[in-house]
DNA sequence: ACAAAAGTGTTCCTAATACACCCATGA
DNA sequence: TCATGGGTGTATTAGGAACACTTTTGT
C-alpha cells in the first residue's frame, strides 16, 4: 500500500435510513444504541464497513445484524455522504446513507442479539425521538429525497405488498407527500402509466370488495417519466 | 478515539467534476498524473482528504492545488461516492465526487507545479483519453447528472460569463443536452421563468447586435420549477 | 445588396385540474 | 336500509411543440 499510509485516515460508516408506511404514516426504522457512544439514545443502523465489501454490501450487512432486515431483492439507494467534522464524538466519520423501501407487511424487523443494540422500532417521521449523531439530519433529508423521487419515478410500490388496492396506493402518495390527492386524478394518471396489472381477486371489508392491482414488473423503474400530481 | 481503531479503515478521498462549455462542447477539466499509479495517465483532480476539513473544503482545496482553480463563488455539488474494492491499486479507497461547473472565460487553470502533475487541460466529454482509475465512470456519472439537473433548475448560469445573449445561452442548453432547441420555444421558456433581466447593452458582431442578458441572483435556483424543453 | 444572426406569434394538442354522483357490500 | 368506501367522466385551462418570416447590422 505505502503511500496510502502518509495521511492520517477517517472511518468510514454507512447510515441506513429504512422507510416504510403504515398506519397512514410515513415510517423510518431506529435502533437503541446499548453501547456508548449515545448509549440508550435511538439513530439510524449502520456501522463500519470492511475493507472487503462494497459499501452497498455493507449498508446490507448492518441492516440485517441490526434489525433481521434480509431479503433479496431489497430496494437500496446511495443517498448521500455525510462529512462534518463533529458527527462523532469518537473522532472523523464519513458517513455514506443509503436508503430502503420495505413494505411493512413483509418485512418486521426484530432484536438481533447483537449485544450493541437494546431495542428496534418503527417510528413516525412527524415524530421521531432524540436521536443521536446527526441522524435527524440524515433522516430528514433522506424523507426529502424519497417524496422527489415519488413524483418522478415509480418507487412507491416498493412499499406496497404484492396486491394492492388504489386507494392504498393513493394514501401512501398522500401520506409521502403530505398532500391530499383527488381521487379520479390519481387513478386516471397512475392507470394511465401502465404500471399496474388488474388481477381478478378482491380485497373484502365491510364495504365494496375493492380491486386489488399488482405492479407490473416488466419495465424498470428508470423509464417512467415524471407522475406529477396535482397542486 | 478507542473503539474505532478495532476496524481497519479505508482511505479517503474526494475527486472533482469540473465542467465548462467552449468551443460548442461540454468539457471537463483533467490533470496528467505525474506520480504513479497511473503515471503519465489523465484523471480527475482530486485527493485525499484531510481530518481536520469537511469533504467540501477538500475537494475545493485539491482543485485549487492542482489546477490553481480557486475563486469563491464556485459552484460545487456532491455528486456520489465510489467505493468499489478495485478503484485504486495502492488499497481501499473511497471516493467522494464533487461536480464543479465554471465559467471558461474566466476561469483559466494552470499547471500549479504540484509535482504529482505534469500537465492540465480541458477535454471534450466526447472525446475523451485514457483514464486512471474509475474516472471514466465518474465523468459519465456526471454528465448524466448535469443534463437531468440543467432540466429542473437553473445551474447553466454557472456556466457563463457575467452577460450573455440569449443564443449563448440557447447553445450551451443544446452543448448539454445533446440536442437541438427550437428558438422561439427556447427564448419564451427562459424568459417566462422571471431570472433573466436584460441590460442595455448589446454584444457587437458581424451581423445584429444581440441583447446581453444576466442572471437575476434574487431567487435561490432551488425554487424553480421543472424547465422542460421540447422533446 | 447581400449574408448572417437577432428577434418575434399563432395554432395545435396533450395533460393537469376541478368537480359530483352512483355502486356494491356488510352489518 | 343505511353507512361506508369503491368506482367512474367531462369541461376547462395551462403549457409544450411545431412552425417561417421580418429586422438589423457589417461588409
Amino acid at each position: 500500500m505505502g503511500e496510502l499510509e502518509e495521511y492520517p485516515q477517517p472511518s468510514v460508516a454507512v447510515d441506513v435510513v429504512v422507510f416504510t408506511v403504515g398506519n397512514s404514516e410515513l415510517r423510518v426504522l431506529l435502533i437503541k444504541r446499548g453501547l456508548p457512544p449515545f448509549k440508550g439514545s435511538w439513530c439510524l443502523p449502520g456501522g463500519f464497513i470492511k475493507l472487503a465489501e462494497t459499501l452497498k454490501d455493507a449498508a446490507k450487512r448492518e441492516l440485517e445484524e441490526e434489525t433481521g432486515i434480509a431479503h433479496k431483492d431489497l430496494y437500496l439507494e446511495q443517498l448521500y455522504t455525510f462529512g462534518g467534522q463533529k458527527r462523532d464524538p469518537r473522532g472523523r466519520v464519513i458517513s455514506v446513507a443509503y436508503f430502503v423501501l420495505v413494505d411493512s407487511t413483509k418485512t418486521k424487523p426484530f432484536v438481533t442479539g447483537n449485544e450493541k443494540i437494546e431495542d428496534v422500532q418503527w417510528f413516525s417521521v412527524n415524530n421521531l425521538p432524540e436521536l443521536a449523531f446527526d441522524h435527524e439530519d440524515i433522516i430528514k433529508y433522506a424523507v426529502k429525497r424519497l417524496s422527489y423521487k415519488l413524483e418522478y419515478t415509480a418507487v412507491g410500490f416498493e412499499l406496497l405488498p404484492e396486491l394492492f388496492t388504489l386507494t392504498d396506493l393513493q394514501k401512501l402518495y398522500e401520506v409521502i407527500l403530505s398532500e391530499k390527492l383527488d381521487k379520479r386524478n390519481f387513478r386516471k394518471k397512475i392507470t394511465s402509466l401502465g404500471i399496474l396489472e388488474q388481477t381478478k381477486h378482491y380485497k373484502k371489508g365491510q364495504h365494496r370488495p375493492a380491486s386489488l392491482y399488482k405492479f407490473k414488473k416488466a419495465k424498470p423503474l428508470s423509464t417512467f417519466k415524471r407522475v406529477q400530481f396535482e397542486k
